[in-house]
RNA sequence: GUGGUUGUAGCUCAGCUGGUUAGAGCGCCGGAUUGUGGUUCCGGAGGUCGCCGGUUCGAACCCGGUCUUCCACCCCA
């Protein structure tokens, strides 16, 4: 045999069934956002790398994919640079653009070069594929899609509320019972930093707190003080390592704790708008739990914050998240206008269902018939009941070949067709056909109009 | 990007301290059975032992590099 042909780390073929297993996540998201008033958008897969860099940070413009420049790229470079060897300054020379790394910032880009055209609030949804090209695990590849919501031109908290709603929505209908939906507010975490002093540390030490659940109050600690956050600032914020209880508590907690911080208590009561009236409105499978160590990328995020974790027990890191972006597109020259917006990690998602066997409903389209092929006269009369066949819908199928009728039975029991329609020189002269239904094994002798009934 | 881990038939895996022709189960193909599938029996095909190089009389096995897999960091969906 050749050498075989191989694909890029971290990307994946799909084979039908998997294929069949996406179609339902996306369907059912597509579906939920449709109901929620968000109409699809679809941007390039590949943007300008000037759209791209310095929006998420040194560490993912690390993780942007960028693609080479066409022609003879090194000859415009010039040579004392390339002689620098450094990768940085030579990779803005001879790349120009990049794969999109998520859906927000070129939604941002597509909102400001569309604002005219645009109705706000403008509620749009997008699922698409999105690369970085980071080093693969379990649930991280290098190619996944991202399916998102985004509402912008509005300030309410409203559109917070809704999104809870929605991610509740899309797993309740997905089966997948028991997810967490974590909820946090920038303001509240600004608001702490402001506190203890350490405004100018704020995503060290958000990144820091991040961690809590992970390497405990102990590892936090020791992370701050490497980041140059004071011991007496640390044992300012001591009650957030063993912050409990219920939202409601939470809450009042955070209100007394944030008492001198303007910031602080404004993200206390936005917070308390979303709790009060996503518990007022209720809730039909998912957990909405406050957490103050949820940070995510601080990159654009000014509000609220979420991120949801898959239910007790799937190890998966998280298989959505989402906030609110007051600036986002004031980067590309378009001021004041705010957006909140959620995503979800199909690749992810579908890891956690097929773990929890909750793909038992999802079927491959496979034919309901399949006519046994004999030879040229025989395959000719069952083409011309194909035809009819196909004008009802029915998915039916003439093996192609005139192949030994053991194959052809083999054929229809491994694709688990459930109808099989033999026609010989005996049917041809009586214009009819015998019908045998693979799960019983029955048989019988039928006309056109019959079969059509029995298997449609 | 850092550290570790993995790779043998289509799939799951054996393969001793380096030693003839690298094995098994399942799957696949053919026959028993020329218009009847699943079961059974018989037979068969299929391997550059991830790739490149080194050590050796001799390498699937030892060494180096590289790619891939998975894991922990980093970060994240």
């Amino acid at each position: 045999m050749a050498q075989k042909p191989g694909i890029p780390k971290g990307t994946r073929d799909f084979t039908p069934t998997e294929v069949a297993k996406r179609n339902y996540i996306f369907s059912t998201i597509k579906e939920i956002f449709e109901v929620y008033g968000f109409q699809p958008i679809e941007t390039p897969s590949f943007e300008n790398s000037s759209t791209l860099m310095g929006k998420y940070g040194d560490e993912g413009d690390r993780l942007i994919f960028k693609i080479l420049n066409s022609g003879d790229y090194l000859k415009k470079v010039d040579e004392g640079l390339l002689s620098e060897k450094d990768s940085l300054k030579v990779t803005s020379k001879i790349s120009e653009k990049a794969l999109r790394y998520d859906l927000t910032v070129p939604f941002a880009r597509y909102v400001v070069q569309h604002q005219n055209e645009i109705e706000f609030p403008f509620k749009r949804y997008q699922m698409q594929p999105v690369w970085r090209a980071d080093r693969p695990q379990k649930g991280r590849f290098r190619e996944f899609y991202q399916c998102d919501a985004d509402v912008v031109g509005s300030k309410g908290l409203w559109q917070e509320v809704e999104f809870v709603q929605l991610y509740d929505a899309v797993f309740s209908k997905l089966k997948l019972v028991g997810t967490t939906i974590k909820l946090n507010n920038r303001k509240i975490l600004a608001g702490i930093a402001e506190i203890i002093g350490a405004k100018d540390k704020l995503i060290d030490f958000t990144v820091a707190l991040d961690k809590l659940d992970k390497i405990g109050a102990e590892g936090v600690t020791n992370e701050m003080l490497s980041k140059g956050i004071s011991e007496d600032a640390i044992e300012k914020v001591q009650p957030l390592f063993n912050f409990n209880g219920s939202n409601q508590e939470k809450l009042n907690q955070l209100q007394e704790m944030l008492a001198e911080s303007e910031e602080g208590i404004k993200g206390v009561e936005d917070l308390r708008f979303i709790v009060d009236n996503v518990e007022a409105l209720g809730l039909q499978s998912a957990n909405l739990d406050l957490d103050v160590t949820l940070a995510r990328g601080l990159n654009y995020y000014t509000g609220a914050i979420y991120e949801v974790s898959a239910p007790k027990g799937v190890s998966m890191g998280s298989i959505g998240g989402g906030g609110r972006y007051d600036d986002l597109t004031g980067i590309f020259g378009l001021k004041d206008v705010s957006g909140v917006g959620i995503s979800f990690g199909l690749d992810r998602i579908y890891l956690v269902l097929d773990e929890l066997n909750l793909f038992d409903e999802v079927e491959l389209p496979k034919p309901r018939v399949l006519f046994i092929n004999f030879g040229e006269n025989e395959a000719s009369y069952c083409m011309k009941a194909l035809v009819e066949f196909r004008k009802k819908g029915i998915k039916s199928e003439l093996y192609p070949d005139s192949a030994k009728m053991k194959k052809q039975m083999n054929y229809a029991n491994r694709r688990e067709i459930p109808f099989v329609v033999i026609v010989g020189s005996t049917e041809i002269e009586n214009h009819n056909f015998t019908l045998k239904n693979m799960q019983t094994g029955d048989q019988q002798v039928c006309s056109l109009e019959e079969l059509l009934k029995i298997t449609a």
